[in-house]
DNA sequence: AGCCATGGGCAACCAAAGGTTGCGCAAAGC
DNA sequence: GCTTTGCGCAACCTTTGGTTGCCCATGGCT
């Protein structure tokens, strides 16, 4: 099920520091670490792991590293949750079916 | 956001967990273990996790300790899977279709 | 050119979490 | 009544998210 990518986003943090990605474009380690509570090189090794699983791409600009989300990628992993997601909600309605008709079964049975 | 849910979720093992969950309708450390490549050790540890964010409930049945699946909460967090996943669709789609905006304008540009 | 402020990498360290082994206990089964 | 067997508890190891401290390099300012 390629859990590096789930495990990647599984992480709180890490998903914030996606949504700031998308919502301005690119960011640093320092620009991210300013918006979120942990210091920069927490960010440093957060974006490391993003890096190594391909969700970001880092380009390096004079003494700066900009970082931006890699799209592709991220769809992959969009499409990864709603995979588990459906999966599940499949299963939650088939068992609310059972129920409703095993419900419905004891009523006929009292009726009958 | 309910972090609880979503890092409850996020542990690959306890995923594979509340899979076999649904397929067997019920289960315990024990029988879990035995489909999982961890002690039985790490899955009562998994088990007690679900149990504290409401994923899972116990019913004692004599000594065995049989879990199953809470719905209600279970919907939930697919519900919180689906949400983040939209987001991030969403965001997808807009700089998609900013891309395209931006490469029609260049076309038009070098047009005119 | 030279200096200092700033972004970033590296290393050591700490705490929490996933995992293991080992033990002891209580309920089932013979 | 004795043995299995399912569980819980405790100690321990390793990985991972986080911190602080240090150093290097680049870029702006004078």
């Amino acid at each position: 099920m390629n859990d590096d990518l789930w495990s990647a986003i599984g992480d709180p943090t890490r998903r914030t520091m996606i949504d700031l990605l998308l919502a301005g474009g690119s960011g640093t380690a320092t620009s991210l670490a300013e918006k979120l509570p942990v210091t920069r090189q927490a960010v440093a090794k957060h974006l490391a792991v993003l890096d190594r699983v391909g969700l970001v791409t880092a380009k390096p600009a004079g003494r700066e590293r900009h970082y931006q989300v890699d799209e592709a990628q991220l769809a992959k992993a969009v499409a990864q949750l709603a995979s588990v997601g459906a999966s599940w909600d499949a299963r939650l309605r088939r068992i609310k079916r059972l129920a409703e008709a095993i419900e419905r079964k004891s009523k006929g049975d009292q009726d009958g």
